[in-house]
DNA sequence: CTTAAAAGCTCTAGTTACTAGAGGTTCAAG
DNA sequence: CTTGAACCTCTAGTAACTAGAGCTTTTAAG
């Protein structure tokens, strides 16, 4: 009889913050609101993640640098449980949040090719004229 | 003698909340904290607008959208002026934004990946399980 | 030209999403 | 078994809005 082999890492909040980058206070405050499952506590009742926890706090890091809502961030995450039990429902959220996606990725597409011009252009002295503000139209 | 014909509009804050998105004291709020340059005024103290302004309050709606704090906006804003007088500081600046918005473009990818993976399977009730979550690993 | 209602003004206060600090407890290295 | 780093809770502050009260200006109809 063998055990699971991958054993599971036990983190306290400060590591949790060091590996996501986000602070101590707002990894308490997504737990107050539900963003994030409440953790173990030690007997000393302190908090223990483990690597769920880690990998739903990281999704949440990256789609708050992305612009989403912890609203917004809320739905993405019940999509994990929605596909399994209610599959209308996943698509229904993903659809939307896919447009929204798209719109994004073009916007930001348009601005990085502006932003290139102006590193390859600007340092050069010449009398480019930037257009950031036309990039995002 | 000819007139310019390319007329300048003017534009209410209304008007201006209409075209953008951005709600009216949003906008006033961002001429408070000079992200937006003050606007002109009617005789009986209106905000009155014109198409630069409208180009502006445009672009920090859709930066906002895309995650840019309004300090980061405030710097973006500021290209415009640079990349005329100071092209060293522009390219700076430039360069500084281009990484980040390039690792948004790829995650973003991501995420648009795996929901339209949810979207094409999810419906079809079978057993697909979503990987939302690692989309933004 | 009058007048009423739609739109604007300022100012204050509330919301969302954090973030920092006070004052006290737990953990872990020596 | 001690001591300092890391946690705990709770309160309060910041950034980026957003809504409302009370008043003025604009505008469009008569």
């Amino acid at each position: 009889m063998k055990k699971n082999t991958k054993h599971e890492e036990i983190y306290s909040i400060g590591q949790l913050a060091r590996l996501t980058n986000i602070k101590i206070p707002t990894i308490r405050y997504y737990e107050d609101i539900d963003i994030m499952q409440p953790a173990f506590r030690s007997l000393g009742n302190q908090r223990r993640y483990n690597n769920q926890h880690l990998q739903r706090l990281q999704f949440v890091g990256h789609s708050r640098a992305l612009g989403f809502s912890l609203d917004e961030i809320k739905q993405l995450l019940h999509l994990q449980e929605c596909s399994a039990h209610s599959p209308y429902r996943a698509h229904e959220i993903a659809q939307q949040h896919l447009h929204d996606v798209q719109q994004k990725i073009s916007q930001l597409t348009a601005l990085a090719q502006e932003l290139s011009n102006i590193v390859d252009c600007c340092h050069q002295g010449d009398d480019y004229q930037c257009r950031v503000l036309e990039a995002l139209g």
